[in-house]
DNA sequence: CCGCAAATGAACAAGCTAGTACAAACGGGC
DNA sequence: GCCCGTTTGTACTAGCTTGTTCATTTGCGG
């Protein structure tokens, strides 16, 4: 007897239905965190709710307040899990084995892909952008996971300016913002440029369409053409 | 004697302080829908406070319920009105004298410094896209002036292509989004990547720079390389 | 000059929302 | 075995927010 059933965080003995409680303070938090996350992507900081939140996982409003003090700090935290997400993601990409063109088309389709299949990073960065970035700027984690962002991308051009396949003098940061920039429209503007358009931008079909363009159009922007 | 000092709506004779009232519907509705449009911009829908957005109009909370029925209903209003006036102004743009590569060009660069001086309405879309275009989509008056809005730029291309400078076979639609893209995100995306990469994206200096590699990147999509 | 649309203003109602107080107990490392 | 950090749960509060009500007045086209 003694069956432990697992409900969350906590578990029931279920002969005598005494509650048994497993203390586990960092799956309590990416518990809260996981659902803030839908919330504050899904109706932005003003928009979201404490007690909708609260009510979603698998612990109380009392631990989030416990652990995050207020809806302002749980969004921040939300927002740092979120680029430290991104980054780690991109930086698992290896791309040195391919010849330069090939890298960089691997690094702009993965690019367009993951984008579009975590849509919640993107909105939250919308939300945080409406904000003027004023909660980004207070955060400490996030100043140090910067810069290396674009590292991968750096090794491919210089591979491939070095072996005259492209032009060089394209400043990095430029081109990985003209890259994030196509990458982004697709989920960030998706239903008001559908609606106007009439395009299904939600269809995998049309984005991988999409993928093809945008490859090519910054295949081509760094092609040597002397 | 009976001087009429216009402030807003009303004129105060200055004699009796007597309060005059002049009726105008028009400009009151657009008074509001400007007030409006700076509150949702700043702070989205939810953000937004109905009370607030009374205080800064030259009227009362009473007429924005008397117009526009309720806080979603004048936010629709605001959309209405920032995509009307951004059809307007684009329309206004004449191309057909100038050259297909320097014409393309005007287009791409007007693109970005409009969007780059007119912020409310690119952010009233990010916010609109965060609600799923789910106001958008019940508005009538936008499904009238959609298509047309890239009839500027189908000119420019059917005459670039006529005249073999452009390559064909480029979907007016995918070259419409690539542009806005690279131009939607200085604006949209200012705050965070500014933050990130340590650039101030709000310089015109920046801004003119950023201009001239956005124009060359789609200038070389479309250039004809046979 | 009549009648309707436009406007005024303040106070109120009802529901919502972030955050707290209270009261109690458990888990696990040391 | 002790203690601190973790957890549970509810009820509550104080302030905010949308939308309404009431009581009135004015402008203006026909």
């Amino acid at each position: 007897m003694n069956k432990l059933v697992q409900t969350g965080n906590t578990a029931r003995r279920a002969t005598t239905e005494r509650v048994q409680r497993i203390n586990d303070p960092d799956r309590t938090r990416a518990d809260i965190i996981a659902v803030a996350t839908r919330e504050f992507a899904e109706k932005g900081l003003a928009g979201a709710r404490v007690d909708e939140i609260a009510a979603l996982t698998k612990t109380s409003k009392r631990m989030i307040y416990y652990y995050f003090e207020s809806k302002e700090g749980l969004y921040l935290a939300v927002l740092e899990e979120c680029y430290r997400a991104m980054r780690e993601i991109e930086s698992s990409l290896s791309l040195d084995e391919l010849a330069p063109f090939d890298a960089l088309r691997a690094l702009v389709a993965f690019t367009v892909d993951y984008q579009f299949s975590h849509p919640d990073f993107i909105r939250l960065v919308m939300t945080e952008n409406i904000h003027r970035g004023q909660y980004l700027a207070t955060s400490k984690a996030i100043q140090k996971l910067n810069v290396p962002a674009i590292d991968g991308l750096r090794r491919v051009y210089e591979r491939g300016v070095a072996s005259g396949e492209f032009r060089p003098g394209i400043d990095l940061i430029d081109l990985h913002m003209s890259i994030s920039a196509l990458c982004v429209f697709n989920v960030a503007n998706r239903y008001t440029f559908s609606l106007i358009f009439k395009r299904d931008m939600g269809q995998k079909r049309w984005l991988n369409r999409r993928s093809d363009e945008i490859c090519e159009m910054v295949l081509r922007f760094v092609k040597n053409d002397r």
